[in-house]
DNA sequence: CCAAAAGTGTTTAAATTACACCCATGG
DNA sequence: CCATGGGTGTAATTTAAACACTTTTGG
């Protein structure tokens, strides 16, 4: 028993967080800069080692709190990364989870050992330590993956958008294009998403009708799907 | 650093498998019994703490080879389990992995700490100690989701199968059931399977033909998804 | 000749794709 | 009145679903 706590008990487990948000010029990742070692001073993925008291998915809620501030978010758990020299300070396994924001409705702020904390486009991401940039790409596989098959975009949008946002969304996420007459018949006829008979204010072209999801009505119809 | 390595270096890592087999009553799961503590005697899934030398993937395999003599089957990481008081000894995060295996094709034997090994059906698996009933039921999900989403239904069959079994592997795995006229015009005219030419022997019924899984044409076909 | 499973086509309904013009607003 | 993005319908094609009888073999 002494022996198997010696022999196994001695590495480390973390959790690294693929933060996904969304605004008008598409799809982005929220990335820390490194305050401490190894690697500080260089953007990476939210993530830190975890401490043997806490259940895992509690861990990667505090941790992601504790970097940025954000709480409350829809995470969900990706992939466990281990290759053996991924960490330079010994064995450290870690946990990938990733969570969607609505951008508009929170504001992270670096705290503990995150000196800085910014928004970058998927297309326009710096070079990361470890491992984080294979966990970055699986994330935004799995993210292609899961919008299909869960309702889960409505995470990433405000109350209140446009089909045309709804539309932008799904194409910067699966990168592809759709057909607008196509998209808007398919999207409103999954019978989930209703108008709020409210339009966009202050643009410079006619306003769009502002809709919103509705979970009820979704579960009402056991809808579990991707609307698309 | 010191204080690093003592306040988060103390934890364990395991894998646990979830080696899924089939024949002509169905779908099965293979279960060692286990020979040492903690909970000996009792069926579980073959698992077993990692050591940090070695890389995960490597791992999950090894530990499979260890206590069943399985080796080189087609393997994937499912998710990974961390509650606090999962494991009796301290703190163990669990990754499972599941596994496909041709049953006609190899010959599990119980080794090392195993005291013995055999196949359960998935619909009658007894009571299994740690959280290994609910990595086994999400380990059926899993399949379920890959099974219509990958090309790995074939290495759950021998090298020549025939429809019948091809058809009775999907409806045992995604528990419906299809049409024998629809479900053959699918399958055949996906263009990944092929007639060998050669029939069944020694069967007291008209004898199915035979066919298999042409890799080549499918990746040739650009060919990912499930067959149905 | 019987039992047991293999094998085979057509019709209907539903879902997907392709495609082009008018509308409402602010400046 | 112009620029900008919002908003709309129909026909053609593809895919999925429903459905019942004949064939081949061994015993």
């Amino acid at each position: 028993m002494k022996k198997i706590i010696k022999q196994y008990f001695n590495v480390a487990v973390s959790v690294d967080n693929v933060v996904f948000g969304f605004d008008a010029d598409g799809l982005k990742v929220l990335l820390i800069s490194r305050g401490s070692e190894p690697f500080p001073g260089s953007w990476a993925l939210p993530g830190d080692l975890i401490s043997p008291e806490m259940d895992l998915e509690y861990s990667a809620e505090r941790v992601l709190k504790q970097l940025t501030g954000l709480d409350q978010l829809f995470m969900e758990q990706i992939q466990t990364f281990g290759r053996v020299d991924r960490h330079p300070f010994g064995r450290v396994f870690t946990i990938a989870y990733f969570a969607l924001i609505k951008v508009e409705q929170y504001h992270p702020q670096a705290s503990s050992w995150a000196k800085d904390v910014a928004w970058f486009k998927v297309t326009e991401i710096p070079t990361l330590p470890f491992d984080h940039r294979e966990i970055l790409e699986y994330a935004r596989r799995e993210l292609k993956n899961r919008i299909r098959t869960q309702t889960l975009v409505f995470e990433l949008l405000p109350k209140y958008f446009t089909l045309t946002e709804l539309q932008f969304i799904h194409e910067s996420i699966l990168e592809e294009e759709f057909d607008v007459r196509n998209f808007r018949k398919k999207t409103l006829s999954s019978g989930i998403i209703e108008e709020t008979g409210k339009l966009q204010k202050n643009v410079t072209h006619r306003p769009a009708k502002l809709y919103r999801f509705n979970a009820s009505k979704a579960k009402q119809l056991d809808f579990e799907g991707g609307i698309l």
